[in-house]
DNA sequence: GTTGAGCGTT
């Protein structure tokens, strides 16, 4: 058997890859699902019939049609595939949901006292409902609060009681407000993949997928080294990541800003923030100007 | 070791 790589592409346009065959010439579904994980099976078009045909799979081992498996490109099969998608639609729209009505956010606290803690925080705001996180901005390196924090609630009332009134803590008065930083508004591609702000460095690329995996099929986790605060992944579903984006979701206890992702031939998105005063709605202004002139 | 309007190490 002079095969030792068969071709196998997600979809038929899709580009192929290489997948190792066995020694007899047959190749184990395994090894398919190592690269397309998932995968219970394997089609590809009968070049005479212009259909798809089935591989035949006899307890985990993909057969090849003829007495070899050609030059053709072969699709992969998944379980359920309606059912499948029928999940993700169910986890967008879940989290749609979930913002239509009354979406709680990060509310920042302004005008701490030096000495207050994160647990003076949760103490104080306990008292009006329930805390699932709390944090406070500290110097790098001596640890100093800068005075202000962030907190997030539960419950949409409880936010709202909390944003209408100032806050007597440790002897000072604080004032909580909704974030002007949610700073990146516009972005009208529709991606795969999100860009995920303020990770922390413990965040590992698998608790990132692990957790992200709730939501829909994850097909890529990056981490850029060295460490940035951010990370990136991809869905293998769009409007799981689009549904996703705006939220302040909270991994192992810090808030992570979901936003999309942009692409990375954007250097201009870089030299715009660098700029004095620059922002993302700036270059997203600057390219509009270069498509309708 | 100090300070008191702001905006979270994109």
């Amino acid at each position: 058997m002079s095969e030792l790589y068969i071709r196998v592409a997600e979809d038929e346009n899709e580009e192929p890859m290489e997948i190792p065959s066995e020694d007899d010439g047959t190749v184990l579904l395994s090894s398919v699902a190592a690269q397309f994980p998932g995968a219970c099976g394997l089609r590809y078009r009968n070049p005479e019939s212009q259909c798809m045909r089935g591989v035949r799979l006899v307890e985990g081992v993909l057969h090849a049609p003829e007495s070899d498996w050609g030059n053709l490109v072969y699709v992969v099969n998944y379980p359920k595939d309606n059912k499948r998608k029928m999940e993700e639609i169910d986890a967008a729209s879940a989290v749609k949901v979930k913002r239509g009505y009354q979406k709680t956010s990060d509310l920042i606290v302004l005008g701490l006292p030096w000495k207050t803690t994160e647990q003076d925080l949760k103490e104080y705001f306990t008292t009006f409902g329930e805390v699932i996180m709390v944090q406070i901005k500290r110097d790098a390196n001596t640890g100093n609060s800068k005075g202000f924090g962030f907190v997030r609630f539960t419950e949409y009332e409880t936010q709202v009681k909390v944003i209408s009134q100032r806050h007597m803590i440790d002897g000072r008065w604080c004032d909580c407000k909704l974030p002007n930083s949610k700073a990146f508004p516009d972005e009208p591609m529709r991606s795969r993949k999100i860009f995920v702000g303020r990770c922390t460095e413990d965040m590992t690329p698998d608790e990132l997928r692990q957790y992200f995996m709730q939501y829909g099929e994850v097909t890529d986790v990056f981490i850029p080294k060295p460490f940035r605060a951010f990370a990136f992944v991809t869905f293998a579903d769009d409007q799981v990541a689009q549904a996703l984006c705006g939220e302040d979701l909270i991994i192992k206890g810090v808030s992570v800003h979901i936003s999309n992702a942009e692409p990375k031939h954007n250097n201009i998105n870089q030299l715009f923030r660098t700029l004095p005063g620059g922002s993302a709605s700036l270059a997203a202004m600057f390219y509009r100007s270069q498509y309708h002139v």
